[in-house]
DNA sequence: AAACGTGTAAAGACTTCCATTACACTTTGG
DNA sequence: CCAAAGTGTAATGGAAGTCTTTACACGTTT
């Protein structure tokens, strides 16, 4: 239902976060204890932002996981949707059983 | 943040949905366009809901997806917090920069 | 008895996340 | 200048997850 293709995390982090907070790739993947190219392939758009990640994210920025796993979600809604296609346009809706 | 254990997806299906909409899991399961076994993966809650399953259920059942995926989403973040635990408590916090 | 549903299991294809190692390149600090 | 640090990228390998298909045992229904 949503209009334009969501925001993927990764690209909030690389235009904003990071550049606002003045922090490099290499110093925040070590704050957030994983590894530099792991935290590379999300702001490069290449790795999407699993559940452990979010958590790592919200303790260290300080906006909750949930953020960051929502927006996750949009995402993958948004591709899986332009993947199935037609096959959820042929999908018949189940009646809800008898009004009475 | 959440106090409890998030409820998982499946639960509702089996528990509510199923139920009340007098579906067997094999006649659901056709209607989603999936194996039997996947759909009773998730009813047993042993797979969670993928974006394409949410897809699915919410073309099938006619409330949108995103309902699904998020709950999906809750209860990964509940299970992954209380994998990482101490991992998040000794984060430390990035600090805003100067405030000026 | 045949048809259908259920719960489970195992194997295989495929995908995703993550760490590690490695290479080439640029930028910065003493 | 040169060493240190950062960056982008790639390959490999492990672990886990989704999904299909095949299969077996059991129960319910007709």
């Amino acid at each position: 239902m949503a209009t334009r293709k969501p925001t993927h995390p990764g690209a909030i982090l690389r235009e904003d976060v990071l550049p606002h907070l003045g922090l490099t790739v290499s110093t925040f993947a070590r704050s957030l204890g994983v590894s530099r190219q792991t935290l590379h392939a999300v702001l490069s758009e290449r790795s999407g932002v699993s559940a452990e990640m979010a958590l790592r994210l919200g303790a260290s920025l300080g906006n909750g996981a949930a953020l960051w796993l929502d927006m996750q979600s949009r995402y993958d809604l948004w591709q899986a949707q332009s993947k199935l296609g037609e096959v959820l346009r042929k999908m018949r809706r189940i009646e809800p059983l008898a009004i009475a």
